[in-house]
DNA sequence: CAACAACCGGAGTCCGATTCACCTTATGGA
DNA sequence: TCCATAAGGTGAATCGGACTCCGGTTGTTG
């Protein structure tokens, strides 16, 4: 269905818009109604409606790229770095992102309330990269091999729903300690603790 | 102004009804209009609105109950456990009043997307109560000692967002790595440790 | 370039929170 | 006990914001 005709020249135009529209709305943190989103994007809300089912299904779309984006890192993180030092890059990436996701505060909310398909694909996505920079820690005797990326993906979620004025000093706090707790579980192992 | 006038007892008891039935409808999860909720109470919407400025009052006094129960949890089970034990039940009891909180779902989202002080005093009371568990620990050298209970807060924070089938072991876990990665520290400091 | 399918517009519908003008009834003093 | 009166209660009306729908418009294709 998705590429039965491949979407009219205009028809995609506007999708974009209206995609990119929702962003700079969620980012600048007012007005995300979707009259507002519509006219940003420079069409009505008819318009927004033909290609989205919900307002819900626009923010996923908005957040599904985000997603996708931030997924790209590991594989870098992982060529340039230690597992240990590629997986609390990550977590510090993530904890940026939270800054992005921020802005987009309740309409982030609604679609993790939902159990909505998209948002189960981008958690998925974040927790098989979480999976790959931990099984490359576990290979490397860094860190405990009984925490799955999904896990780890919860504990960082608490991060994002907070909206009050120390959070981000916060959320660094929450990346050591955590980052801290996937190691301690090889360390505790004992065998060959890292010098 | 609280205590300028005790309160009609007409008043006071409905007021105490609206309460009461805006817990039990959080907790079926279904139906959460104020409509509803004055409906199982009894009395009309108007009623609701004399003793609660908004909706989101309503569910913050409900919050804030489930709250202060929650608070005297800490002083008990020093009183009977080792610090760091201690603080492993209160962290898992901490999952618990998730699960209670999961029911309130977005009303409690909402309550969160607020900067409204009830719920920033209801954090710093459960923070304190953190702080109680984690200076005992401290004190006995098993919790390292650079982390806020505030701090912790937000790391459990992600599990009340959750909803997905599998949360409750989720959350399990995230408490199992918190708890190793707040011992780490006092470990780190104590004993061999890596770097 | 005609015919058609896909689009677009935007006023109207629906639904839930909130308000408000007007009754009811505790309550406390004569 | 009884009344005056202000605290309380009521629910229809209002408001805001997501969502729908029925023409009018415009790419596309043969």
């Amino acid at each position: 269905m998705p590429s039965s005709r491949p979407l009219r020249a205009d028809a995609r135009r506007n999708r974009d818009a209206l995609v990119v529209a929702a962003r700079e709305a969620f980012l600048a943190g007012d007005a995300a109604h979707v009259e507002e989103i519509a006219r940003r994007a420079g069409v009505a809300v008819g318009t927004l409606y033909r290609h989205f089912e919900t307002r819900e299904a626009l923010v996923a779309e908005v957040y599904r790229q985000e997603v996708a984006e931030l997924c790209a890192a590991p594989a870098l993180l992982l060529a340039q770095h230690a597992p240990d030092e590629a997986l609390r890059t990550f977590l510090l990436l993530l904890v940026e992102h939270a800054a992005v996701g921020r802005g987009m505060g309740e309409a982030l909310e609604s679609i993790m309330a939902t159990d909505s398909p998209v948002f189960d694909d981008a958690r998925d996505e974040m927790a098989r990269a979480l999976d790959e920079l931990l099984a490359a820690g576990v290979a490397a005797g860094l860190v405990r091999d009984d925490v799955k990326g999904r896990v780890v993906l919860r504990a960082l979620g608490g991060i994002c729903g907070m909206r009050a004025k120390g959070w981000k000093d916060d959320a660094l706090q929450v990346v050591t300690v955590l980052y801290d707790g996937l190691r301690y579980g090889a360390a505790d192992r004992g065998h060959n603790a890292p010098e």
